[in-house]
DNA sequence: TTGAAAGCGCTAACAT
DNA sequence: ATGTTAGCGCTTTCAA
């Protein structure tokens, strides 16, 4: 495993006698451009094939202040939704001919802090972060040097451009329909309110009730944050208040149904659910959700949409001096499972 | 959003009256060893404090011949399994200062071809890779330049080294004990046999029919791909020609048994695991398994364990010119929910 | 104890 | 139509 000298442009000019210039045009395909003679196009093409040559783009990058690379920060790989996003993401940069540098925030603001901090040491040339930041201070100082994509939440009031789930829409869709039934409760399991996506879930909760004509009471929204045993403990509460289960029950992400579920699990109470005596549904969907005896209503993000639009935007801002930021709220769609 | 040209370290010595050699040194900690003089140690780190200095690393690499980079190839980011192993890598990394460039193969061998073509052009420092390759030809010339490193999968016969789950071991503890209930038939889906886990999935099943003194019936052994498509048509398939459901059934990934929970779930069969009629395991885990009234066991891989000896071996691998190349195969845990 | 200068591989003015 | 040269930001000999 020795480290073997790479072949660099110098070698491949000197092999083929030509100058490094000329040589550097044609591995450009500007050879037309410069009107590089025929022959010797071919020629030093034919020698750079034959040595396996490949640009360092250290120097590439350190020369054109430019390194093709964008950073994408996200709170966790393993939910399912970001990795989608990130999946598709990667997959769109690598066909552009850009490297997507993926890292995790664990949705604490200082490791956040961190790993941009990481990234921007790599000098990329833009990023999109799904951000737990309550301020978007750091980031509009950062967007002063490189574009900043918000990317599924929206810090505060941020002006930096933004794509995400219209999730207001879609939950009073939902819950409009659900509601309809009639139920007499519906009760809201949600995490921390200070993350966007968590208000725009709770008004649109609040909206399709509204819409089915169900006068809400303020004892059925509950919030603490997104981790499943945030779930299962406001289930064990509830179902110590009321005695019962409720009738109907909105989780605000597929891990506060998981805790639930687990609860439920626990304390025999599944059968209410293939029975529909008890009404589940969820923002965030699972494959697995459609093989289940359960009848759990869900909400699926269009993550390949998301990844799309935010792709062309980042594009967009990195190539214009100066684009109106703008936002973008996309269509998810609704899963129905109990009717 | 003008990009404003970043502070460098000509800067920095100039505004702190030293030479760029000086700065250089204080700024990589180096002072001591060169003797540079407390006050002019200060003086360079707070210039350098005040304008935010950060090091253009593509500079850096450019001088060194070193990314401080490793690229991570794994065929599917949504795959539950690979995120959990890639969030623990890039944690690790992360630490380390090293940047993890994180790639999907969609388990195409073309694609994954590009993919690694692409880190190389990064100048990767090293590669870890879950392979979709049938033979390591590729990797055995890569890896004179830099190490590489097996991960999760086994080319061949490759002396690459070599990070995976001991399935067959785990496997065979799992089947032992189902078939012991006893079970008279005992059936298999897995996935391409020319896939190493594959193979040790099925070597691990049938050693535990042995052990339980189950007598194997080729026809239980049934193959195709890891699509969830796969395993609903193999379950049809099975259903169609028993006229039944079997009486066990053990699938090789998650992905199968999301294919067979559909065909159950679509011919209302699931009652039948509810009542362990019907006995299902399966290779893989995840969270919901735990939330459902459906008695799957399960195998659960160690993916921070996975992570952290192949992050190990790689820096071990980076650091030294010639180590043996070692492999392990971990423990994995099984996850009963039958008994 | 500090500085000057060369060079990593590449591109782009400017020559020729 | 092609070559010469400077310089991107950094580290590292070698001098002073």
């Amino acid at each position: 495993m020795e480290k073997r000298k790479r072949i660099t442009i110098a070698d491949i000019a000197k092999l083929a006698g030509v100058s490094k210039t000329t040589a550097s045009m044609v591995l450009n395909g500007r050879a037309s451009t410069f009107r590089i003679k025929e022959e010797t196009r071919e020629r030093v093409m034919a020698v750079a094939r034959e040595n396996h040559y490949s640009p360092n783009l250290h120097a590439k990058s350190l020369q054109a202040n430019r390194s093709d690379a964008i950073g994408l920060v996200i709170p966790d790989l393993t939910n399912f939704g970001f990795a989608s996003i990130a999946r598709e993401l990667e997959k769109l940069c690598r066909q552009a001919g850009l490297q997507l540098l993926i890292a995790c925030s664990e949705d604490d603001p200082d490791v956040e802090r961190q790993v941009v901090d990481g990234l921007i040491r790599r000098q990329i040339d833009g990023l999109i972060v799904a951000s737990s930041q309550t301020s978007d201070e750091f980031y509009q100082t950062l967007t002063k040097q490189i574009p900043v994509l918000q990317l599924d939440r929206h810090i505060g009031q941020s002006a930096l451009p933004l794509v995400l789930t219209d999730a207001a829409k879609v939950t009073a869709d939902l819950i409009e329909r659900i509601a309809a039934s009639p139920v007499s409760e519906f009760y809201y399991f949600g995490g921390q309110l200070e993350l966007s996506p968590s208000r725009h879930r709770l008004a649109g909760f609040e909206l399709g009730l509204k819409r089915a004509g169900v006068d809400e009471n303020p004892e059925w929204i509950r919030h603490r944050d997104y981790q499943p045993e945030s779930g299962y403990e406001m289930m064990q509460q509830l179902h110590q208040e009321l005695g019962r289960l409720p009738e109907a029950l909105f989780t605000a992400s597929y891990t506060l149904l998981e805790g639930v579920l687990r609860y439920l699990k626990e304390h025999n109470c599944l059968e209410a659910l293939e029975s529909k005596e008890m009404r589940l549904a969820t923002f965030d969907n699972h494959d697995l959700l459609d093989c289940l005896p359960l009848n759990i209503d869900s909400v699926a993000q269009d993550s390949e949409k998301i990844a799309q639009t935010s792709f062309q935007l980042i594009r967009l801002l990195l190539s214009s001096q100066r684009v109106t930021p703008t936002s973008f709220a996309l269509d998810a769609n609704i899963c129905w499972r109990s009717q």
